[in-house]
DNA sequence: GTTAGCACTTGAACGAGTCGACTGCTAATC
DNA sequence: GATTAGCAGTCGACTCGTTCAAGTGCTAAC
C-alpha cells in the first residue's frame, strides 16, 4: 500500500501529521498511557520540537483524531484516530513470533473435526494476540445431505444420523410404530440414501410433496430429515469457541475502571455472533473499532475478525475482540494467517465438483 | 435430616450456637456485609441481647468457624463454617421459582444432541443461582463402537463416522489407495458392521490380532476406529460448555478487590475439569468450599457439582462456581435437579440390555 | 449464664495541601 | 509563515490529618 494513500473518508492531513498520527496511535497502543510532545519528541526522531509537535496535536485534536482525558494531559487516540492507523498500517504483516509453527502444532488436521479445529484456533489466536477470541464451526447457507443412518436404540426409538455435504453430522432421536430390528432399520436407510444423496432442502420437500414411495419408517425418517436441513438453514447452529477473556482482561484498561463484568457478559449473549453474520468475502479480514459497531455491547471494544471455508460452501467467522487499544497490525495479521488456514482444511472436507 | 446432627469433624456447639452459626452464615450470604451482634438481635428473635451474642461469636470464632476483618467489625463465615451449612442445611430443597419449568422449556429431548443439552443445562443452571455454570457432554468408560459408516468426500479421501453405543458421534478423515465409489465404501462399512458391533476397544484390538478379513479399506477402517474408540477412553473427550461468568462477576466480591482477571483465566485452564475428575456417584452432590480444594487456582472458589447420566453407562457432569460466599442450598437443589432431569435425557440414548 | 454500660478500635469519607507532568499561549527566531 | 523557547496555568495522583459511625471487648452488676 501507497504510503501516501489518506484514508479517503477524513479530512486531508499534511504528511507529518499524517506520519504524526500513526506515531500516536503506535505508540498508544503499545503504551497505553497518554502520549505527550515532549515523549515524542524524546523517542522517535521527528526533528521537530516539543512545542511543534504540540502544535499539529491540536489540530489532530480539532479534526477529532485525537482526544484528551483532560486538559493538561497528553493525547490518546480516539475511534477515528485507530480508524485512519487501520487504513494505513493494516496491510503489514506482523504475525507474531513463531505464530505459524504454533498453529501448525495446535490444529490437527485429521481429527476432520470442524469443532476441534476452531477450539484450536481459538486457542492460539487468543495467546498470540493477548485478548479475546473466538472461532465458529462451519455452516452451509445451502444445507444438502448426503447419506443417513438409521440406528437402533431400544424399544420404539432409534437415532437418525445425518451426514452432510460438507462432513457435519447431526442426530435426532426418532420414534417408530413398532420395535424394529437394525437390519431393516439400514434397508431403509440405504433405499432413503439412493433417493436423497445430495439434495438440498427444497429439492426433499419436492420428493416428499410427490407422495414418494415407502412405509411409516420411510416417510418419518424423511420428514426428519427435512426438518433437520431446514433447522440448519434457519438457526444459527455453528457453535462458538472462546478463549483468552484473561488475556484481555489483564489489559490495563481493565485494571481500573472498565468494568470486567460487561466483558464478561458479551460472552453469554449473541451480539459477537451477530456481528459476525455480515461476515466479509473469504481473504478479507474486516474491522469494526468501537463507536462503529451496530452492536451498543460492543461499542467499547474493536473486533478483528475473518470468514474462512470455502466460497459457496461452509463457511465460519475466526476473530478476536479487545478494547479499541489494541495491537490492529498483530491481530489482522495473524486472523488473516488462521483464516487462510482453516479454509484450508475445511475445503478438503467439500466434496469434490464431480461427485456433487 | 435432624437438626441436632452436627458435622462429625468439628468440635461440640450447643444447640444455642449452632443455630446461631446457622444463621450468620445465611445472613452474610444474603447480605454480603460482616453481620454483627446488633443486626442478629434486631433482625432474628433470639431472645438473648447482643452482649450475649457477641460471646457465643467470640467462642465460634475461637473454633474457627468466623473470622473477622479486623477488631472491631463483624463476623464473617470462613471455610469450616460454610462446610457446617452445607452438612447442616445442605440436604434441603430450595429450587428457585419456576425453575422446573425453566428447566424443561429449555431443554429440548428430541434434539437427541447431548451437547446441545449441556449447553442449555449450564445456561439454566447460571441464571438460577447467579453465578458461573459448568456442563460437560457424557463419555463412557469404557467406549463401545455401534455402527460405522464410510462417507465418500473426494479423491482418495473418505469420512469414517463412528455411532458409540451411547450414540455419541465421532469422525476422522481416513486416506485410501485409490479413489473409490460410494457403494464400495458402503459395503465395506456393512461387513465391519456385522463383525464389530457392539464391541469394545479391547475386543477390537484382539479381532485385529487376530488377521481379520477385509483388504487394505477394511483394515484402515478397522485401524481408525481403533484409534478412535481408545482416544474416546483416553482423553478427555467431554465438551464444556460454560456459561454465566458475567452473573458471577455481579457478586459484591468482585466490585472491589477480587480479580476478576484471575476468575476469566479459569475458564481457560483445566482446574474445573480436574476438579471434575474426581466425580461422585450419580444423585450425590458434591460441594467444594474454598480451601478444601485441591486446586491451587480454585481455592478462592466454591464449587457444587454432580455427576449425571446411567449408571455404568455414559456419565457427564454438571455444577456450578462462585465466591465461597454463595447460596448452597440454592445451588445444590439446583444442581441436584439438573443433574437427574439430564440423567433422565441420556440414559434414554443407552441401548436397552436385550441389544447389548 | 446473661446483660448493661462504656472505652477503644478501625475503616471509610472528606478536604487541604503538595507535587509533577503536560499543555496553551506569547513572543522571539529562522 | 513555520518553528521554537519560555513560562504561567491546569489537572490528576498522592499524602496526611480529621472526623464519624459502626461495632467490638471488657468489666461489673444481675
Amino acid at each position: 500500500m501507497n504510503e501516501s494513500t489518506a484514508n479517503p473518508a477524513a479530512p486531508a492531513l499534511n504528511t507529518r501529521r499524517q506520519a504524526l498520527l500513526e506515531i500516536i496511535v503506535s505508540d498508544y497502543i503499545e503504551t497505553a498511557a497518554p502520549v505527550s510532545s515532549q515523549q515524542l519528541a524524546r523517542r522517535y526522531e521527528l526533528r521537530v520540537s516539543p512545542a511543534t509537535i504540540r502544535n499539529d496535536m491540536a489540530e489532530l485534536e480539532e479534526m477529532g483524531y485525537i482526544s484528551r482525558p483532560h486538559t493538561s494531559a497528553g493525547g490518546v487516540p480516539s475511534d477515528p484516530g485507530y480508524r485512519f492507523y487501520v487504513e494505513r498500517a493494516g496491510q503489514r504483516n506482523r504475525l507474531p513470533r513463531h505464530f505459524q509453527e504454533r498453529v501448525r502444532d495446535a490444529i490437527d488436521f485429521d481429527e476432520a473435526d470442524p469443532a476441534a479445529w476452531a477450539r484450536s484456533a481459538a486457542r492460539v489466536l487468543a495467546s498470540a494476540v493477548h485478548n479475546l477470541a473466538i472461532a465458529t464451526t462451519v455452516k452451509r447457507a445451502i444445507a444438502r445431505v448426503k447419506q443417513v443412518q438409521i440406528v437402533h436404540l431400544h424399544d420404539r426409538e432409534a437415532l437418525l444420523v445425518v451426514v452432510m455435504q460438507d462432513a457435519q453430522l447431526r442426530q435426532r432421536i426418532i420414534h417408530l410404530n413398532s420395535d424394529t430390528p437394525q437390519d431393516e432399520l439400514t434397508q431403509v436407510a440405504n433405499r432413503l440414501n439412493q433417493l436423497i444423496g445430495g439434495l438440498s432442502t427444497a429439492e426433499l420437500r419436492t420428493l416428499w410433496d410427490s407422495g414418494a414411495v415407502g412405509g411409516h419408517l420411510f416417510t418419518t425418517a424423511l420428514t426428519e430429515t427435512i426438518r433437520i436441513l431446514s433447522d440448519e438453514e434457519r438457526k444459527e447452529t455453528r457453535e462458538r469457541y472462546l478463549n483468552g477473556l484473561g488475556h484481555m482482561l489483564s489489559q490495563p484498561e481493565f485494571q481500573s475502571g472498565r468494568s470486567a463484568q460487561d466483558a464478561a457478559e458479551v460472552l453469554d449473549d449473541d451480539s459477537i455472533t451477530r456481528i459476525f453474520d455480515d461476515s466479509p468475502r473469504p481473504a478479507e479480514v474486516r474491522v469494526v473499532i468501537g463507536q462503529e459497531s451496530h452492536e451498543e455491547h460492543l461499542r467499547p471494544y474493536s473486533v478483528v475478525y475473518a470468514t474462512y471455508g470455502a466460497p459457496d460452501g461452509a463457511t465460519g467467522v475466526i476473530g478476536t475482540m479487545g478494547p479499541t487499544r489494541m495491537d490492529y497490525t498483530r491481530s489482522m495479521s495473524s486472523v488473516r494467517y488462521l483464516a487462510a488456514f482453516l479454509s484450508e482444511l475445511v475445503q478438503a472436507l467439500e466434496p469434490s465438483p464431480q461427485w456433487q
